[in-house]
DNA sequence: TTTATATATTGCAATATTACGATAATAAAG
DNA sequence: CTTTATTATCGTAATATTGCAATATATAAA
C-alpha cells in the first residue's frame, strides 16, 4: 500500500525508523555536512552550495528541522540554519546504543 | 519529480543515505533486534513474530541483504537469517564518523 | 511421485517522497 | 510606501515505497 503500518511497531522502533529516514537523502547528509563544516550555514548559501533549487532545500531544511537536528535562527531577512549539539549527540547515541546490542550468536 | 538526484553528491553521501535508507523503517528495525536478540532468526518465526504477511518480510528481509547488514543460509526448505557482524561493525564506524564531524561553530 | 512446508518473485493498488515553478510572507533598503 | 532580497509554502508531476494476493520455486516428508 505504500503506507507503514506503524501502530505494529513499538514507539523506540518507530523513533529510530523516523531519524535514520530524516537522514536518508543524499542531499540531507550534504546540507548536515556543509553546516557543521562551517561552509554555509546562511539557506541560500547552502541552495547555492548543493544546486538543488530554493524550494527543495528548504524542505530539507524544513525535514532536517522537524526532528531537531537543526535549529534555524532569524537573521534579519537571512535564517542561519546550525547544527543542534544537544539533540544531535542524543541521535548519535540512540543509533550506538541500537547497533550495540546486536550478538553474534546465530544458528 | 520523487526521483533524488544521486549525481549531485559524492560516493560517501550517497553511500550513507543508502545505509540509512534501509533502516529507514520500523519493521526493518523489529526485524535486525529479532535476529540479534536470538528471538527469531528463520524467516517464518520472523513473519510471526511482526505479523506482516510473508511476503512483505521476505521484501525487507531482501534490502537488508541488499546493504550486507544481514546474510541468510539455507538450512533445508528454512533460511537462517542472521547478523553480518563484519557490516554490521563497518556501518557502524561509518555512522559515527558522520556524527563526530559536527562541530559547534556555527552563527 | 505426490504432498506439505518454507521462502522468493511478480503484479498491482495505495500512499509517500522528491523536485520545482509560482507565489506568499517577511524584513531591510531606498 | 515601494522595491529588493531571502525564505517558506502551495500545487503538482514524476518517481519510489509499502504491503499483500497470487504464484513460482525449492526442499523435505509421506
Amino acid at each position: 500500500m505504500g503506507i507503514t503500518k506503524t501502530q505494529m511497531f513499538n514507539s523506540d522502533q518507530n523513533e529510530l525508523a523516523i531519524i535514520f529516514k530524516v537522514l536518508a537523502h543524499p542531499a540531507r547528509i550534504a546540507i548536515l555536512q556543509h553546516i557543521s563544516d562551517q561552509k554555509a550555514c546562511i539557506c541560500n548559501d547552502i541552495v547555492t552550495e548543493i544546486g538543488l533549487a530554493q524550494p527543495t532545500i528548504s524542505q530539507h531544511l524544513k525535514e532536517l528541522k522537524s526532528i531537531e537536528l537543526i535549529k534555524g535562527e532569524i537573521e534579519g531577512k537571512k535564517v542561519c540554519y546550525c547544527i543542534n549539539l544537544e539533540k544531535w549527540k542524543e541521535v548519535q547515541v540512540l543509533m550506538n546504543s541500537f547497533f550495540d546490542k546486536a550478538k553474534l550468536n546465530c544458528c
